[in-house]
RNA sequence: GGAGGGAUGGCCGAGCGGCCUAUGGCGCCUGUCUUGAAAACAGGUCUGGGGAAACCCAGCGGGGGUUCGAAUCCCUCUCCCUCCGCCA
């Protein structure tokens, strides 16, 4: 959520923002609106409390029941009127909180403008593809014929979109998952091991509700939400709470399976295991002082560049422009790893700097050393990385001409002795 | 699932319709005293909102209600604790 203070002063930047992103500008003028009816209406019944209060302690403190009667009657009236008042507030602040809940965060200044991911600008590439002496499998293929990933029990069990991984294929995932989540570790990551359903108001929180309800499950009979990223629990740890300065920079590293409904994205991506209703994923999250997230945001891009180095997959740094930037960010990177038997970069990581948007929303703060007002932490979230992907990758890039699988380097110590995946 | 007990400021804890405009203690900050510290004493110490300011409004787990007036009474929900049952 945005700072009212921002569209009060500076509507158009807001309104700036949105043409950017491709978005109607209009909700900035509604919440300016609303603001000033909010305020107008908040002094006008602010002081007939005022006056009930005073008056109401003068009925307590009063011995003549004559004066009394007439105080008691008069602040029904008065009361009548405060009831209506607080109605309408309500009613306005209802609408305010709504309209400025859906106002996306405001691009950083440098943010390259494009309409959509096409125009995402690639700043690096890292490592060099493979050269090959043999056409290289798609990992739909290979995972078939190695007998790893069986698409059709998977669908059997549960629809489209979902899939098993067997034997080797499993355990090479859950290598990923266990030295990720160890790498993190060694880079000043907490880890945790959160709920993987929530309430409402933490999926609220960070940002997912209202605007992403189509691509949430949800259980209506407990009004449980299944969390379509760690980012969802991690934010919420602390929402409501002021932070020890002393504390900060947190940085926290979780491991948690993804649910998504993938109503936008019907009908793409159907082939393989790219985009499933549920995946796992390696998530970071760092909540920082203000002035401090820029470096703790390179920080983070760094510690998601050495996951994919670590592999040794050929990898490239993409800027998100504007058009593509998601709602709750500042400035992303993603990064995108190289899968030669599909021919395609596949995007395993997206680290994003939010500024103070999720923790105003989530109202998560920090008390400075010094004293004085608490102020709003910043906070990143990266993957690091999504397990499909970084798994589709690893597969197609150490396929050998005999159909195997050599197991990279740094997950052998998780494969017990397998450094080679044959068919069974 | 059943029975009972709880939820009040950073923490502990009083408060049971109007001298609560939330007592007291601990912690923390500032001052006095001290070479310095401790102790003692004095003052301060929550969040959000409105206002140029003075100041005002709201908040005692969440939501609703009764009343001129609610931390306090009523309804409801959530969470925590104890015991019983069931269970991976």
């Amino acid at each position: 959520m945005l700072d009212i203070n921002l569209i009060r002063e500076t509507p158009e930047i807001v309104r700036k923002s949105l043409r950017d992103r491709q978005m109607d500008p209009a909700p900035v003028d509604r919440v300016i609106e609303l603001d000033s009816e909010r305020r107008s209406l908040l002094s006008r019944i602010e002081t007939l409390k005022n006056e009930r209060n005073v008056v109401s302690r003068e009925i307590g403190k009063s011995k003549d029941p004559t004066e009394r009667q007439a105080k008691i009657e008069a602040m029904r009236l008065v009361g009548d009127q405060i009831s209506a008042g607080d109605e309408r507030i309500r009613l306005v602040e209802q609408e305010l909180q709504s309209v400025l809940s859906s106002i996306p965060n405001v691009p950083l200044e440098d943010t390259p403008y494009g309409v959509d991911d096409n125009e995402n600008v690639v700043l690096r590439v890292e490592g060099e593809p493979r050269k090959f002496d043999f056409t290289p499998l798609p990992h739909w293929d290979l995972g078939v014929k190695l007998g790893i990933i069986d698409f059709e029990r998977g669908g059997k069990i549960s629809g489209s979109r979902f899939y098993i991984l067997s034997g080797a294929g499993a355990r090479l995932q859950r290598a990923l998952i266990a030295w990720m989540l160890d790498l993190h570790i060694r880079q000043g990551y907490t880890e945790k091991y959160t709920p993987f359903m929530v309430k409402e108001e933490t999926m609220f929180s960070s940002g997912q509700l209202p605007k992403f309800r189509e691509n949430l499950y949800h259980d209506a009979e407990e009004d449980y939400w299944m969390v379509p990223t760690a980012e969802v629990p991690l934010t919420g740890m602390y929402m409501g709470e002021i932070l020890d300065e002393g504390n900060l920079p947190a940085r926290f590293t979780a491991y948690t399976p993804c649910f998504r409904r993938e109503k936008m994205s019907a009908g793409k991506d159907v082939r393989g295991i790219k985009r499933g209703h549920q995946f796992d994923k390696v998530e970071m999250y760092i909540f920082c002082r203000p002035e401090e997230s820029p470096a703790e945001f390179e920080r983070m891009l760094a510690d998601a560049e050495a996951t994919c180095r670590g592999l040794e997959l050929p990898y490239r740094v993409k800027r998100q422009c504007s058009g593509d930037l998601g709602f709750n960010a500042r400035i992303t990177y993603d990064l995108e790893v190289w899968a030669p038997g599909c021919g395609e970069w596949l995007e395993v990581s997206s680290v994003s700097n939010v500024g103070d948007f999720q923790a105003r929303r989530a109202n998560i703060k920090y008390r400075p050393v010094e004293g004085g007002k608490a102020r709003l932490v910043h906070t990143l979230n990266g993957s690091g990385l999504g397990m499909p992907r970084t798994l589709i990758s690893v597969l197609e890039n150490y396929q050998q001409a005999d159909g195997s699988i050599d197991v990279p380097k740094v997950l052998r110590p998780w494969m017990g002795g397998v450094d080679n995946i044959r068919p069974v």
